[in-house]
This record gives C-alpha cells, structure tokens and sequence, in this order.
DNA sequence: TAGAATTGAATGATTATGATTGATTTTGAT
DNA sequence: ATCAAAATCAATCATAATCATTCAATTCTA
C-alpha cells in the first residue's frame, strides 16, 4: 500500500471515531508496527492529528481554557461550520435521524430547537443529545467495535420502524456519475436506508469529499441536498445539475 | 482502553452524576484502582475536577456533603460474587442476554469464555464488552435517561428478534407471592420478554432483595433460577418452592 | 544497475498499569 | 469526646505495554 493511502485511511478512520489505537492501524492497514509509528509521527508533525499514549486522536486546537475573546471567536467561526448550518435546519417539534461518525456528532452541540427527538445509530451520540436534554431513540444491532455504530440485520429491521422529518448522514465519498459513497457495506445500507425514511435529507460533506469515491455505493446524489464548506470546488455545477448544493461559508 | 478515552469517560460520567466514587470507575471503566486514582489526581491537577474521600465531584461545586462513602462496599464484593458465579455459567458459543444495571455490569469482567455473542439494552455494557472483544448486539429503542437502558416499543420489537442460550437480569424485589419486580413498568416489560426468549433464565439478587416489593411486576418467581449470596434469608423456602435458588458463598 | 526511499525487526528507554504496603481518614459505637 | 474497625489514600514496586532509535533488507526510481 502506499504512504499517501496509508495516510489518508489513517485520517479517515479518525473521522469516524475520533482515536485510534496504533494496533488497529497495524491490523486493519496491514502494516508493520514501525511502519504506523512513522505514519502518525509524520501526520503529527503535518498537524492532521496528535498522536497518544497508545494511539492518536484528530487534532483540535488547545481544548484547554480559552479566553473570553477565544471563546467567542470560536464561537462565531462555529456559526459557519457545516454542522452548525445543519443544525440550524432542525425545527421545533422535527424527529430527525442522526448518522454515527464525527461530522454528525458536531451537530448535536448546536441543536437548540426544542422539542426535538432524535434517531440515531451512533453509540457515542447518546450521551451528548442526553446532556443536552433532548429525547434520544437509538436503532439496535450489532455493535461495529471500533466506530460503535450499529449497523448489520438488526439495525435495519429498527431503522423501518421510524420516519423522519429530515436525515442527516455523513459520507466518504460523493461523485456526479457514482453517487454517495462508504467504505463499508454493511454502513451504506443503514445510511441508504434512513435517507429513504426521511422528509428532508442532507448529506454532509466538506469539499474534501467530492469527487471522491469509497467502495460502497449508499445512493445517487439526487436522493438528498448536499450541505459543504465554502471551498472553491472545482467542477461544482455537476453535483448542481443533479441536486441541490448548499455552501456554508 | 486509551487512557485519554477512559479521562474522558470519567468527565462524563461525573457531568451526569455530579459526584462518582471511586469503585463505581473501577467497575464501569475496567480498570484497577490505582488506575483510576491516578486518573483523578491527573485531572484534579488539570482542574477539571475535584477530589474528595471516596470519589470526585465537578469543580465548580458548592460546598456540599463532603462524604460519599458507601456502607455498601460490603454490598459491593457480594453483588461481585454473585456477577462471577454467573458469569461462569456462560460457556463458549453461548448466546446470552444482558440486563442492564451495574449487576449485570459486573459480569462483564468474568465473561472469559469464547466466541459468545452478548445482547444488552445497557448502554453503558458495550464499551466494556468491546474492550473484552466480545461481540455485541444492542436492542434499540428509547433511552431512559438516568439509567441509559433501552425501553420502550422500540426495545420490545427488537428483541422479539433474538433468542438466547441465557438470560440474566437484575430485579428491585422479589417475594414468593409477587415474584419479580421492579419500579419502571417499560423496563419490567423489557426485563419479561428477556426471560421469555431466553431458554436458560437467571435472575440475581443479593440477599438485601428478598421479600421486597417493587412498583411493576416482571414475572413469576418460577420463571427464572435465582442466583444469590451466602447470606442467611429468612424463609428461603418459600422462594425454594417456586424455583430453584442456587446460593454463592 | 546504483542510489534513494521505505519498510520491518530488534534494542533499550520510557510510560502505563496493577498489586502491595503502611499511613490517613471516616464511621459507628461507646 | 474517644476509640476501634473499616475504608480510603499515597507511595512504592514489579510487570507489561508502548515508544524512539537504529540497522539491515527490501522496494522504488532514476
């Protein structure tokens, strides 16, 4: 496999969960110990991630007890962030479903609508849209250890039984003429099918996904609205010619 | 467990809680209790919390009942004598249901047979349960709040999916003439089809719950085996009647 | 083919963990 | 208030895991 691929699963799979363990990365890429350990040392220094004890993490910007300004500055860049437009689409009274992975997650702190109820498949969600006070159903199924997403059998039968106002579901991958994509199967179907029980359906992507493509196929690109940062991308009027593309600046 | 996750965890756990002792990180992050007191002392230094006799509190606390000590922990070795003998139970291949509860929890520590698949409506079972690589289903439906189980019809149509060698479940009460009980009617219900899909069913109990009495009735004291201390019940008989009890001393 | 870059294994150093010890604090009974 | 028992705590140690570094083998590239 090569260095650049290697790289861009590393941060991949950090999207997903936000840590990895350096013996996940030796068994899932396939790589020697020595190998991974350069990897994330050089992402590090790259300032894609911070490496751990252990592991690494995605790398995020001194947590640590920011000033008042910093707090709101960031406050206001927070205001143009794809997941903060996301949701403030969400209404008073919306059940919405809430895909798994990092780039959902981000929505729940600007969630303020009231009486919200939310669908999710993401484990790690549950405890941030309780803090938040919001009503939380989860779908069953098995439990993907890493991303502690439920997908599989189970997940699907649940995931029937529900319809929402609107979907929100990250993706790896968009492509005019190969649609919504994901690495996993198994993901994609769960994905593929909230899209089809929801109203409204948003699929969020930073410009670093388009034109990308993943393994498995979730949807054509006209099941749902694409919401994006305010990178140029080149060849946009593509995506537009079969959906509707909403730039967050 | 990255130690960062398990520093995260424990912030969680006490946003939720306001106060955690010590033993109850033990037992829900899998760790050892120097572990977590160093864990604690870390993130006092970082001020993000405070310590105190027997556990922690948020920082910005007032000044509030200073003591958290349990005359429990007593209590605590039993319910864990009671958690490994059923554990034991469990043999490779098994199938097995798990209630939530921190009961139930504590089995997780001696599940050690192989290739079992665990299916729980406990929230906070599953990173426990991935940290030992178990396989693990979750049943959906809506999260009670305060105790992170799934309940509800969600949770009922799911399980209605499973079927499981064994079945352990935690109870408030249990009475020769009531049976089992518990407070929250969803749970019950949830706690109910759990036995009925499961063909080897156990319930456990410290001796404290003899002859109690909750708000909602789960079933019949012959529905299940009920597993329990050493310690000398009064008119143990009487449950003996209705179905076998197995005493662990 | 020669040179450069990448890889994987081996090494000692560093760090995290879990058990143990004795000191300190809390509790409950007088 | 005082005491003894129980629980918690800090400090220490051995073990295990992770880490940085080095070096030889391999692969890639010019």
């Amino acid at each position: 496999m090569l260095t650049v691929e290697r790289h861009q699963r590393i941060l991949q799979l950090l999207q997903e969960a936000k840590t990895v363990k350096i013996h996940e990365l030796v068994e899932m890429l396939q790589a020697s110990e020595s190998t991974i350990r350069r990897d994330l040392s050089q992402l590090e220094k790259e300032g894609k991630l911070k490496r751990l004890h252990g592991g690494a993490t995605l790398f995020q910007r001194k947590r640590e007890e920011p000033s008042l300004v910093e707090k709101a500055s960031r406050k206001l860049s927070e205001k143009n962030t794809i997941a903060a437009y996301a949701a403030s689409l969400v209404e008073r009274g919306d059940c919405i479903y809430l895909d798994a992975g990092t780039t959902a997650h981000q929505m729940i702190a600007h969630l303020d609508a009231a009486d919200i109820i939310v669908v999710t498949n993401g484990l790690n969600h549950v405890k941030a849209l309780l803090d938040k006070g919001i009503e939380t159903y989860v779908i069953g199924g098995y439990v993907k250890p890493r991303t502690e997403a439920f997908i599989g059998q189970g997940a699907m039968n649940s995931l029937r039984h529900y319809r929402f106002d609107k979907t929100f579901i990250g993706v790896n991958g968009l492509h005019p003429a190969y649609g919504y994509t994901t690495p996993d199967p198994e993901e994609a179907a769960v994905k593929a099918l909230a899209l089809e029980q929801g109203q409204e359906t948003y699929v969020l992507a930073d410009h670093t996904k388009f034109y990308e493509t993943a393994f498995s196929l979730i949807a054509d690109l006209s099941t749902a609205v694409i919401l994006t940062d305010g990178e140029v991308v080149e060849g946009l009027e593509d995506f537009q010619e079969h959906t509707k593309v909403v730039t967050i600046k």
